[in-house]
DNA sequence: ATTTAAAAAGACATACTTGTCTTTTGCGAG
DNA sequence: CTCGCAAAAGACAAGTATGTCTTTTTAAAT
């Protein structure tokens, strides 16, 4: 798969949130993990993750739980990928050389440079704002489906 | 990293072996991960699947080694990658739903497209032989630097 | 203050890729 | 025919992503 299992995991669960935001302030990871269906304990150190680097919020305690912040929504994609996957998709030789770059193209070089031009065009003008389309219901089904 | 080791592998080993093959009709593993700097051992379970799969011919015995076919140079990029890494790179979902389709399209759906047409079109439309750029001094010492 | 319930943290298990080592098989050289 | 050397094959180890379980920390509710 192009991207991980955390990065899907991530997203989906941002989403999530998202929809949910309306009604209810803290989201418990239980009720994430539940409705998503993915791994809760995995998910929690995603979560814990977006938390530390300020992607989502987070609370302790009785009625803790985590939230979306004014920032969330603006991140991009490619901000969500660098973070959870590092910068290895973006700036990493394909097929691993140590010092592939214009002066010393790996064979696949040009190649790649243009499939990545586009990659990150995309991963950076999408924010993750972008993918709430107009039919919630949709999207939470889709969502859930996964 | 987008794509496997195995198949940086496979794919520096067969551009040695272009550049080799005016020269030598067999080349051995040894020679090649001695060349391209791999594990050995690791290389060969790769070059067996090559092997199995036609995309080199190999020979068992004192004159053994592998040799490129006639076909070597035809294969595209996808071909060689579809073997490897199979097809997940082209058609999973890049944030794993099960059924993730035009009609029921994940919130990334849309954008994957995109990307993957553009991946499609370079990885198809790349035969290995297009990589063997003019400059064989040049190649191989790219080969080796990795 | 005590209890309760949540995230945070950490130990451990599983699966897959990558890497190492040894044994088996097969073919050409002598 | 026998020997040597190559690929082929298989057992095993290391590293990483993923997944499970338990303990610790923290803050609200009572």
């Amino acid at each position: 798969m192009i991207l991980s299992k955390s990065f899907g995991y991530s997203l989906r669960s941002i989403i999530y949130m998202a929809l949910m935001s309306n009604t209810k302030r803290n989201i418990q990871l239980q009720e994430i993990s539940d409705e998503i269906s993915v791994p809760r304990h995995f998910l929690g150190k995603v979560m814990k993750r977006l938390a530390k680097n300020g992607i989502v919020d987070s609370a302790k305690g009785r009625t803790g739980g985590f939230m979306l912040n004014e920032h969330t929504l603006s991140y991009s994609l490619k901000d969500l990928i660098i973070l959870i996957e590092g910068d290895a998709l973006f700036s990493a030789c394909v097929i691993g050389f140590k010092k592939c770059n214009e002066k010393n193209p790996c064979p696949l070089h040009h190649q790649m440079v243009e499939i990545r031009k586009q990659i990150l065009k995309t991963y950076s003008e999408t924010k993750i704002g972008d993918l709430l389309i107009e039919d919630k219901t949709e999207l939470l089904k889709s969502l859930i489906a996964a």
